[in-house]
DNA sequence: GTGGTTGCAAAGGTTTTGCATGTGC
DNA sequence: GCACATGCAAAACCTTTGCAACCAC
């Protein structure tokens, strides 16, 4: 249940003005960045710029495979700018800095489980959360409270 | 911002019958699974039992080590029981099966990306998604649409 | 001109909260 | 009896959708 009636055949395709400020902004960030945040920033140079439209170019993007999301907590989706073909983060929980983790790092390991239980990792979404270098240098004295 | 003003000091100890009752099914569970599947499961035993109380009982759980949450796609949360210590799992697409990740498996890479990048991970929630070995043999001939 | 896109507002979904009532210790 | 827990309904929240106006090609 994928296209209805009155959809478009081939969406996020065509270029405007709105899908390239938000393509802009996303690029611009090194951090994971949510709809309603990305909205914000941008309506200070189009104020009429609306949110779902931002919720729109956001999807399209990762349709298109030139962003990715992710599920932060509280049910909130944060988006990341990323090239084709890299599927696997680590993120900042305090900036929300965005790294890659290496294919090769992965792969040994997602073999292993596989072949452990028969599992086969269709679309790995491996998504680890910790802090990054500059946080930890920044934040020596600061405590956390996560308990998951 | 933890603790509000007329918030039970240590909520979710005191043990009681619906408590009980979201507890076994958990438990009864190898699969993940939402608060309201869980409610509507629990309904036919109890009828006046609540949507919210299933939804602290569940956050209970999660806060006392004896569950763990997941975000499921499209913003819901799924719980799975669960020995403290325990925080890597791979879960079946199909059937919400859930199986566990061994710590040794995954350490090595864990500090191959701390080391790359200065990376801390602090609290390294792994969760992949993929097909159980039974849904793999149930369904050969069954396509997929996931396109994420 | 056509068909995709936008903006707005309303709807949809899950989860949380307020409060009177109930209940374990 | 007191504090915590429950049930119900309303609220809060993010996200999606309907639709007229708009714009890229």
């Amino acid at each position: 249940v994928r296209i209805k009636p009155g959809a478009p055949r081939d969406p996020g395709r065509r270029p405007t003005r709105q899908r390239a400020l938000v393509a802009r902004a996303l690029q611009r960030q090194p951090r994971a960045v949510s709809a309603q945040e990305l909205h914000r920033s941008l309506r200070r140079d189009d104020p009429r710029l609306g949110l779902a439209t931002v919720y729109r170019a956001l999807e399209a993007q990762v349709a298109r495979g030139t962003a990715r999301r992710f599920e932060r907590q509280g049910h909130v989706s944060a988006y990341v700018a990323c090239p084709p073909g890299h599927h696997h983060h680590v993120i900042c929980d305090r900036c929300q800095r965005v790294s890659e983790i290496p294919e090769d790092l992965l792969r040994s390991m997602l073999r292993a489980v596989e072949a452990r239980d028969g599992f086969r990792i269709d679309h790995a979404s491996l998504d680890l959360y910790g802090t990054c270098a500059d946080c930890q240098r920044k934040t020596r004295s600061v405590g956390r409270a996560s308990a998951s």
